[in-house]
Order: C-alpha cells, then sequence, then structure tokens
DNA sequence: TTGTATGCGTTATCAA
DNA sequence: TTGATAACGCATACAA
C-alpha cells in the first residue's frame, strides 16, 4: 500500500483538493459537517497531510535544531530534555546534531541547515577559537539563532546562560573557607568563553583572600578519560593542591579516579568542587560538591526564546540575555 | 535576504536549473569543468538545494526518527549518541522523541511520521501494556522501524537487545555467591518485555540454588524519586532483604538512597546490583556492582540494522535479532 | 553535455 | 461554502 493522498482522498469523497485541505486547518471556512466527513474519511485511511509538501507550500518546517557538543552528557541530555518538552507543546518536531566539539562539523551542521531544514537553531558551542563569522550568515536568512551555555561574545544573538562568574567565585570562596590555600583549576578549554568567565571567578575569590594566583594551578585538560588521569596524576604529583574547582562535570570524575589511584584522600588531603548537573552527586565517594546548573530550565528557557522569536521578531531584542542561577550544593568532598 | 534558489543561481550562471542540479548530484552526467563552476558559485553565493523541495520530488528525507521513553537517562542518550554517529556517517539527520513512557504519547509520534517525515524509524518502547496493532500500518507503509533495548514481543520486525536472561541470571547468581538468600527484585513495570525477562533470569537462578521464589520481594516502582524512596524505605522495614537486584538503573540509585536513609550498611548488610550504564559507577558510594550494557553499540547496531533496510530491505530479514552481550562487573556494592 | 517540460503533494488565491 | 488553478523548489525523462 502506497501513501494516499490528497488527490486520492479528495477522489474517494467526491469532493475536491482544496475542500479536503481545508479541513485540516482551523481557520478555513468549511461547513462543519464536511470537516467531520473529511477527517473521519481521512483517519479510517490513516492520511495525513505530506510534510514535505506543506513545508514546501508554506515555506516552514515547524522543526527546530538542536545543536551540542556531546549526547551523552548529563547537563546537555538535560537541557535537550527541556527543549523536548517546549517544542512538542508547539507541535515543532527537533532534530538533534553533535559536534563532538568539533569546529568543522559545527560549521557543516549549521551550513545545512540553510536549506530550509529547520525554522531555528539552538546551539551550544564548540569553537570559540575559531572565526564565527558563518553564523552571520543565519541572520540573513532570517533563521532565527539562540545560544545556550556556551556561546560566542562575538555573535549578536539571544542566549541563556547561566551565572557562572557569581558560581565560580562563590565555589572558589567556599574551598578557601574550608581552608585550602593551593587551588587548582581545571578546564578543557581555557579560550572557550565559558572557561574564561569561570576561571575569573576563581582569580577574584582568590585575590579577595590575598591568595596569590599561580598560573600552574590552571590545568589545561581535555576530553578523553585516559590523558585525563595521566595529567592529573602528574598535576597532584607535582603541584600538590589542596583544593581542586573543576570548571566541567568530567573533570570532577576524573579527579576523584586520579585521588582513587594516588590514594589521596577526599576531603582530608583534597577538597574538590566542579561544575556539574549530575543528579546523583550525593552518592558519590565521598559525595561531591557541586555548582549546579539548573539544566533543563536553561533548555526550556531557551526553546521559549527561539519561539517567541519565531512568533514576532519584533519582541525579542538581539542582544537579549537570559541569566539563570546555579547553586552551590555541598556536600563531603569540602567537609572539614 | 531571501534564499536563493536553483532557479535564480542558473540565471547568475546563464545556465539551465536542470545543469544547476545535476551538479549537486553524484552520479549525473556533467562536465567538470561546468559543475566546479556551478559548485563554486553555490558556495559563494551560499545556495542550498532546499531540502522539502527536494525531499517531495524525490520521495525519501533522508532522516530518521529516534523514539526514546526518556532522554535523561544514561542509556538512551549513549544509544542516541551511537545513533547519530552512524546517522551522520551516511548523511542523515534524526529526529528526536521522549515519550516519557506515555503510550499515548508513542502512538501519536508514530501516527506523526506516518507522513512521510522519516524513512525510517527506531525506537524503544513504552507501551507493553497496550494494543501495538498501530505500528502494523508502518509496514503497509514501508517505513521501517527496528526496536531497541525495550521491545513488543508481539510486532515483527528487526530488533537489536541484549541477553537480558543471562545477565539477569549472572546478577542474581553473583548475589547468592555472595550469601545472600533474601533478593528482592526491584522493577519499574512487570508487564513490559524487558522486565519479564530480565525477572526470569532472576527466578530461574534463585531456583537453581534452591531458594524459594517469594512474590513479595518483587517490588513495583515508579518513575518517581520521591514515591519510590518511600516505597524501597517500606520494602525494607518489611521484607529485609539482604541483597536487591535493580532492574533499571534509577533503583539502583533509589536503593542507594533508601539504605543512605535508613542506616543500612551497603554491602554489609544488603548487597546491591542493578543494570546501569552509568560510567562512574566506580565512584558511588560503595561502587556499585553493574549489569552493564552496550549503550552506544546498541545504537550503533540499531542505525546500522535500519540503514540495511533502508538500502536494501530484501537483505533484512524480518524476523532479525541482533543480540548483544552485556557484562556483569563486579563491585564492592556486593562484596563480602 | 545541456536544455525543456513535467510533476512531486500541498495550500492560497480567486472565481463560482 | 466549495472548486479550479497556480505556485512552492527541485529532479528527472526526454529532446536537442
Amino acid at each position: 500500500m502506497r501513501n494516499i493522498n490528497i488527490k486520492e482522498l479528495a477522489k474517494v469523497l467526491n469532493l475536491s483538493t482544496s475542500t479536503v485541505s481545508r479541513a485540516f486547518r482551523d481557520n478555513s471556512d468549511i461547513s462543519k459537517e464536511t470537516k467531520d466527513k473529511i477527517l473521519a474519511a481521512a483517519k479510517e485511511l490513516n492520511y495525513q497531510p505530506n510534510h514535505y509538501a506543506s513545508n514546501l507550500r508554506e515555506q516552514r518546517s515547524k522543526t527546530i535544531a538542536v545543536i551540542v557538543p556531546e549526547l551523552a552528557n548529563n547537563f546537555f541530555s538535560q537541557a535537550i530534555n527541556g527543549i523536548e518538552r517546549i517544542a512538542r507543546e508547539k507541535g515543532y518536531h527537533i532534530l538533534i546534531y553533535a559536534t563532538d566539539d568539533d569546529y568543522e562539523k559545527e560549521v557543516s551542521f549549521i551550513r545545512h541547515l540553510h536549506n530550509g531544514r529547520a525554522d531555528g537553531i539552538i546551539m551550544s558551542v564548540s569553537g570559540e577559537a575559531n572565526d564565527h563569522n558563518y553564523l552571520n550568515e543565519l541572520n540573513q536568512k532570517r533563521l532565527p539563532l539562540v545560544f545556550f551555555d556556551r556561546v560566542y561574545e562575538d555573535i549578536k544573538t539571544p542566549r541563556v546562560i547561566t551565572n557562572d562568574y557569581d558560581s565560580s567565585f562563590s565555589a572558589t570562596q567556599h574551598l578557601i573557607k574550608q581552608g585550602c590555600t593551593r587551588i587548582a583549576y581545571l578546564v578543557i578549554n581555557k579560550n572557550l568563553s565559558i572557561g574564561k568567565t569561570r576561571m575569573q571567578g576563581y582569580i577574584d575569590a582568590l585575590q579577595k583572600y590575598d591568595i596569590p594566583y599561580d598560573d600552574h594551578l590552571v590545568v589545561d585538560c581535555t576530553n578523553s578519560y585516559r590523558k585525563n588521569n595521566i595529567i592529573l596524576k602528574d598535576m597532584f604529583g607535582r603541584l600538590k593542591p589542596d583544593g581542586v574547582f573543576t570548571s566541567v562535570e568530567r573533570l570532577a570524575f576524573a579527579t576523584y579516579y586520579a585521588c582513587y589511584d594516588l590514594d589521596i584522600s577526599i576531603p582530608a588531603q583534597v577538597k574538590v568542587v566542579g561544575f556539574s548537573s549530575l543528579e546523583i552527586a550525593p552518592l558519590l565517594n565521598p559525595s561531591l560538591t557541586t555548582v549546579t546548573q539548573p539544566a533543563t530550565k536553561i533548555g526550556v528557557e531557551a526553546a521559549s526564546l527561539l519561539f517567541r522569536m519565531l512568533e514576532d521578531p519584533q519582541s525579542v531584542n538581539i542582544s537579549q540575555e537570559i541569566v539563570l542561577d546555579s547553586k552551590l550544593v555541598k556536600r563531603n568532598s569540602t567537609a572539614l
């Protein structure tokens, strides 16, 4: 059985295709009677208006694209969860793209989306160090873009972020108050805007408590478990920090693994705090003190913002920035 | 600036639209020279063939739909990760739908996909207790469907699953060998095929070691943290199990929380093992013994299977079943 | 190798 | 309220 189309359905009902089409639009002039008859027949024959024909005709796809650095990640899967919920309420579908933190892939995805495939884009970026000009083409195509969490500072587009500076400041301050004086700051990419902001909070907190900032204590890590383990063990051996602040969740885990391997006791010898959306942070050994971002809410806000742009472009300022609060949740990894 | 279309590009180049169109198809007769010229101009003007027009014309979308019970879940996000990788290699896009374990949503998503929006569907199901006949319509539409992990036994379609029975048997056996005799089995929905299979492994292992099966030790839980906490605390109070086997990851966490609350020591008083894809199981307190499913691989296999069906429908048997091995990883939660 | 003409399935405009 | 028809942007059969 092939897919039935509007012509065939019209023929069955002895109606014109226009009338049938009208039955599926809410605002059209059509008698209740015929509409019901058409919808009943459509259900019976399992007819659905072809999505691609509608899109072509209407010049919009009721689809949004979501681009994230990675999928197997608590933060992003929770954010996507939030986006999905809003999109579903609006009757939109979502396309998912993972860049694996690869700038080339990001560019390629965005370029592919220039073909009308999506009505809007929600993205958490990957290539801070690179040229972002390719994003300006979106503006020209009137393809709305919303950043969340990881953003490009030099691209003017609405964004949803968290108060990273304040959170980092609080987290660092917390470590200091718990007696730490040699606090390592672990980061994946110092140059990512998010890395820079979080780092500034760390630096300023140190300064407030007259702790000299030491470049060596800022450790550049990777996305590889194996490499991080090597980097961190080396770091612990050389620098003997008494506190570790990790700018992303994965590095908190890496810190735990390294400490396990080296028989360094958390929190007795080293106190650890990290940005993390892990719901089971209380179950870790020891329970992990976290800066918890409202990941789902970030997704919800980003999607809502995009839909506002879609529904009324005028209503959203291009420089709109929604800042949500993260929470510092103190647990045993920073206990005295 | 509006989107440029094939006509305008053709005009700019003083060529016909057909020639321009050919430049984007690999197999067409076109001189290298003109092709290069066209592609260069396309890049310059940022032309991309409109996706919906192509789809309408070609009657396929180069898009696959992925339907899962939930997104904020280690297993599913890893599986999606695997699917995404394969899809990207094949030049396909993926649409994501989360059912929140709601049968109605599942039906609604599938029905919406009847309109040509996707060329195939990969799904982990939600509504075991309900009528699955609506899926048979897909066959009639030649819309290929692949199940993974959670499947409907009564629907004939290719599937990728793990050896749940064996894993459950091994896990239960492991608990028994560690001295447990009152082993609780925690499940979200006894009626889901995956619940049944896993439960059978548990039952048979008990039997092998002459441990009487006690209905009360099979505990029906929910997806709510709060409710599970109440259910499990009550369960520990009444049944005093010395072992807990959880059929899904979330229930292992719930068990930990309940034990923390009740001051029950794991593994001294209760040993715990659970199905889980958590990569940081070693970092839990105590480290969690897991049945680890190859989540990413499951996604990769499911996607590969779907693409085989897409490329050559004859090549895949409708009853094809790929069974991957899970691993029982013994850690401290079941130590002596 | 390139151009012309048609149709993919739908919706909007216009006329009846 | 309904019907005829054109157009959305593209890819192919066929002609040149």
